[in-house]
DNA sequence: CACCGTTAGTAACGCGCGTTATTAAAGTGC
DNA sequence: GCACTTTAATAACGCGCGTTACTAACGGTG
């Protein structure tokens, strides 16, 4: 419906009958002592008939605050698959932010981000902080221009000197995950791995303590009981029957994710294998089917929605308080048993 | 690191010897025939020396542009799950913003969302478009003010007179995949909706259409070969159980998701019945794991990343050119043939 | 020398609103 | 009736930048 021409507070305020300062003062404070009832309700009419609707950006600028926060993922072009981790940590974050009313915006960044894109981001003013993930260390931050004080929370898989973060501890979940094959003997280890480990910090780090664990372990990864996946089921689907062209079989195939895990499950029944008595299978992730397959996989949780509103939570008071305390957050994954391991297979 | 302070384009000037004008006139447009080469270099590099990055929340005032579109998501707070709309759709938006330069905003809004504040949200120039999906009628958003020259794009099942929209032929698709287990001869049918079917227009007109086609096969649904699930895997699979205590059984069954199918078929194989001869299965959706699944499910893959990439590019377009010419956009599931279909039992 | 086009650059306004400092009028106490 | 406080409201500035219209100096031309 028409009326569709910019209203300002201007045009309220000349409807009102008062200055401009009066609609603001009306508009913004709860309770101004020097402005009678009569004339706030002649205010507020005034905006109501006119259907006023303050300027955001203008606001923003006197305000000197945005009013948004923004999550920059970390992301490869990946495409056509579930996503529980982009799924509930966008549920966690917006979750908080709508308490706090505050918006979102949603930054899809690449491998080769460069940090120094997002302290110009920051300066801009175009977001008052930051959520963001996968960094190599905070040293990449820091040489950027950030300083601790600034308003970022990064999300990492291990403790950040320093800096606001929410560490969710994946390595202390994988590393529950392998013991709970490593302890029932297994020896022949079969692993999927994502192909772009390169290009993310965390997914190095997992891949780096794997071998150290087995390391300790005495065990060494044979190259052909290796093959990588992109993430999706699909990928993992292939990469098991690559692994499966060679003898001796592993007695127990590592999914890094559980989308790919659930792949190869399906890869190894189909070649008539069964699960666990010939061979076993765990992920990683929490996926919401890993509970559904037959048999269950066994996997760790990994707590997307609690990081996501911790990370929110984190941020938005350091928003609010430049100077606010904040406590270290650890998150922990969880174990999550299954009959897709067993014994390994004599 | 410390040059925390703002610098404006005041100081660049002042350091170049330069006016504020000149300066914004060299870092803003490509080629200025009044500016020699000198002075423009004198310009970036004193812009370099001060690291100085402009205020977008002053450029945006002055431009009377945010830069910025809005995915205005209809959800009810439902978690812990994997989503592929989500994940797919938001990718296919990126996509597109990132090579016009402009940022995401994302806004999960209520069932109970009102036309009206995406309305006044527009207005107020946060964005200068919006994305929205699954209203039950156009008119809704007439009513609350939008004109079909707004920059707003629907997404939505069905064509939207007058307005922007890409048109994802969820009916279509429904139909295919009822149709595939009708002419198998399928009468006895179970099925698993969404508990919310009254706060999605989308879910409301699936749920109504499904009917009228069981009833063009002169079939009726038999209310305990229905049960109700939230859209997770979880519920889907409690669901088939409540539908598994009444006999006759139901010769298929069809959940509308793929992930309660894929719970409903774990469900009934945990009751050793065989999928398909005892019973099939079949979903909607197109999550990635429904081609592992043991047997394959049968679904209609919707083309979620499509969709948005024809949404973003529909209103960019729009965005970039208030006059331009759109086409409709229809986009079709696609029947995807799984092993969980079969015969009706005897 | 008067005229004029060109070059180089800037003053000034506008974007729409928040906020502080100030004014004008009305009320109070003695 | 005067000094003083309270009430009611506003003028004016600032937020940081884009852009238009205008100026001043310069160099050529007849």
């Amino acid at each position: 419906m028409g009326n569709n021409s910019k209203v300002t507070s201007f045009d309220v305020a000349e409807r009102a009958g008062v200055s401009r300062t009066t609609v603001s003062l009306v508009l913004n404070k709860g309770e101004t002592p020097n402005i009678p009832d009569e004339t706030r309700q002649r205010v507020f009419q005034a905006a109501r008939e006119l259907n006023y609707v303050p300027n955001v950006t203008a606001q923003r600028l006197a305000r000197g605050r945005s009013g948004t926060i923004a999550l920059a993922i970390r992301r490869p072009t990946v495409r056509r698959f579930s996503d529980p981790y982009l799924a509930n940590t966008l549920s966690g974050i917006t979750d908080v932010t709508r308490t706090f009313s505050y918006r979102l915006a949603l930054e899809m960044i690449g491998d080769d981000a460069n940090a120094g894109e997002l302290h110009d981001w920051l300066r801009s003013g175009a977001v008052d902080g930051i959520i963001t993930e996968d960094w190599a260390s905070a040293d990449d931050l820091a040489a950027a221009g950030f300083s601790p004080d600034d308003p970022i929370v990064i999300i990492s898989d291990r403790p950040v000197a320093r800096f606001r973060h929410v560490h969710v501890d994946l390595l202390y979940g994988q590393r529950a995950i392998v013991s709970s094959f490593l302890d029932r003997g297994h020896r022949r280890i079969g692993c999927i791995p994502y192909a772009q480990i390169d290009t993310s910090a965390s997914l190095a780090r997992r891949w780096a303590d794997l071998h150290k664990q087995l390391d300790e372990a005495g065990i060494a990864l044979d190259p052909k009981h290796v093959a990588a996946g992109d993430r999706s089921a699909e990928s993992g689907y292939e990469a098991m029957l690559r692994i499966l062209r060679n003898k001796p079989h592993p007695t127990v195939v590592f999914g890094m994710n559980d989308a790919m895990a659930l792949g190869a499950m399906r890869a190894i029944t189909e070649r008539g294998l069964k699960i666990p008595q010939d061979m076993s299978v765990v992920g990683f992730d929490g996926h919401e089917l890993a509970a559904l397959s037959s048999p269950a996989l066994q996997t760790v949780r990994a707590p997307w929605l609690e990081m996501g509103r911790a990370a929110a939570t984190m941020l938005m008071t350091r928003v609010q308080d430049p100077g606010a305390h904040y406590d270290d957050h650890r998150l922990l994954p969880e174990l999550t048993v299954g009959g897709s391991l067993g014994d390994p297979a004599v």
